[in-house]
DNA sequence: ATGCCCGTTTGCAACGGA
């Protein structure tokens, strides 16, 4: 079984090129983050050609989140962001897909640590760790994946020191990352040995692609439950050299039957 | 030092993103 999460940046431009990444990745759950198309726009008809069964909670122009699942694996118990935090804005899509509890995320992204943006995202990370407490009772099967807007640690940062305190690496959002591993859940990417310099996401500015001058950002976290059951998880940054590229690239996780 | 790019907006410059 596979499962992966991608931001795709504008499912409107990016259809095209996640038809053509499905048809040679036919992963069983893929969460999208920043579809930025409301409900009326998703292109139910098209994914159900490929074969996929799907979900979604859109807004207009930000955010927005989806949820496909391979036709035949169920796609049960949908809900849409987090239960009992009111929230405008479309961040969350959680169901159950042959037996697991796949959770979708697109964190705020926290602008600057002194913004009223960052007072949010920490509030919504609050949020959602109080939530997945008691889905982890819930669902002891359950992955949480998406785009984390957090570089848990500087190894995951192409240029530590410049990035040091800004947005994605304050203690305060590493923190929060650790309270999400301490519920027992496991960055799914550090279970297995893994190249330097690995990053999910590239400035569209300055070549950062062609430099490798990224962040890893985009996460797959595994409950306990389920550890043993994960054979690998890469990041495959070929969507990244596609025309028109996301600037985020999918992240894939392999769990045995 | 700053912006660089990209997607979106009842748009044609400004914003949010990361």
């Amino acid at each position: 079984m596979q499962l992966a999460t991608w931001n795709v940046n504008s499912l409107g431009v990016r259809l095209p090129q996640l038809l053509d990444w499905l048809s040679t990745h036919p992963v069983d759950a893929l969460v999208l983050q920043e579809t930025k198309l409301t409900d009326d726009k998703f292109p139910v008809a098209e994914l159900q050609a490929a074969g996929y069964e799907v979900a979604f909670h859109g807004q207009k122009t930000y955010n927005g989140v989806a949820l496909l699942a391979r036709a035949g694996a169920g796609l049960d118990e949908v809900q849409r962001n987090i239960p009992g935090f009111a929230d405008e804005q479309a961040r969350v899509i959680a169901g159950t897909v042959g037996g697991i509890r796949v959770i979708g995320g697109y964190f705020p992204n926290g602008q600057a640590p002194d913004s009223d943006k960052f007072t949010y995202k920490m509030a919504w990370l609050q949020a959602l760790r109080d939530w997945l407490a008691g889905e982890l009772v819930r669902h002891p099967r359950l992955v949480l994946m998406g785009d984390f807007n957090i570089a848990p640690e500087d190894r995951d940062v192409h240029d530590p020191a410049a990035w040091a305190g800004q947005i994605h690496c304050t203690p305060e959002e590493r923190g929060h990352f650790q309270a999400l591993l301490s519920l027992g859940l496991h960055d799914a990417f550090r279970l297995f040995e893994q190249p330097p310099k690995s990053w999910s996401w590239w400035d569209y500015r300055n070549l950062a692609f062609r430099k490798n001058q990224g962040l890893r950002i985009d996460h797959i976290l595994v409950s306990q439950a389920l550890r043993p059951q994960v054979k690998d998880c890469t990041i495959d940054k070929q969507p990244r050299r596609n025309e028109r590229p996301s600037d985020h690239t999918p992240v894939v996780v392999t769990l045995s039957d």
